[in-house]
DNA sequence: TTTATTGTTTGTAACGATTACAAACTGCAT
DNA sequence: ATGCAGTTTGTAATCGTTACAAACAATAAA
């Protein structure tokens, strides 16, 4: 069973992190990690906390989610230039995107083929494949 | 040769695009178009105007650059939430991206070859698909 | 040509997301 | 208990972008 112990879970992965388990982060740590994957943006995740009884303040919320996304707990997406959405999904994978309304959905690493890729410029290393598959409804063509 | 008449040339594309060829949109499409494919920021497209001696408010260029995308002139690329950027090559293509400098370089579509694709949630299309290679220097891994 | 009409441009205020910052607070080792 | 380094907080500041209304300019009609 993945999700029993939840304390314990965000406890330990904030040991790991070297990141004191503070009542807020282990509050915040909990709503983004208990149950599956998930995709929010800062002002999503202060709302939940407050909806929760959880009293974090916004700049604690975007202090948090930097800190999990620099221990690897976090990543970041960019696909919409106006807001920063942050993954709790960090394997490799790629995501579809539906601009209507802000969705977005994992797609498996294994599931998106890369064939081949050209050479990287001289000195210059490849930190990631960023795959975004754009949708719209079928009718706004 | 493909870049003679360049007045001629962006006149062109605006009244197909059925934009009225004002002074602002001749000059920045100009900037814009002569010379090979670019990738610009409003920003940095107006200090280039100002620098051209084009007075543009920032105000024209912003509504420019969304004008020229909506008539298919430009696409926007979205690889950085802290700005946007604005692509001449409107052919089907990714980028590498260096995100130290904010540098984008362009990536034939041929060059990138994506072997199988999930299929797409009930009712919704695929508009577009984005690869993007975020590099970084070798030494700072 | 003038004139009228409609589309454009402009400066500036407003916005929304994010960051900066200093003061208050809290985990934790002693 | 105490002290200190790490955290949190409210708020001001920043930054890119958009909204807006007034001034202006391109085009079509007269």
């Amino acid at each position: 069973m993945t999700q029993e112990r939840p304390y314990a879970q965000t406890l330990g992965r904030l040991r790991e992190a070297g990141l004191r388990p503070t009542r807020q982060r282990l509050a915040l740590g909990r709503l983004l990690f208990d149950g599956g994957d998930r995709h929010v943006t800062a002002e999503a995740l202060h709302d939940e906390a407050q909806r929760a009884g959880v009293s974090v303040s916004l700049a604690t919320v975007y202090n948090t989610l930097h800190q999990f996304t620099g221990a690897g707990l976090l990543r970041e997406v960019v696909v919409d230039s106006s807001r920063t959405y942050f993954d709790t999904n960090i394997d490799d994978h790629h995501h579809f995107f539906v601009e209507k309304d802000g969705t977005l959905m994992d797609i498996a690493g294994k599931d998106v083929t890369i064939g081949a890729l050209p050479p990287s410029p001289e000195g210059m290393d490849i930190a990631r494949v960023d795959v975004i598959i754009r949708l719209q409804d079928r009718s706004d063509r």
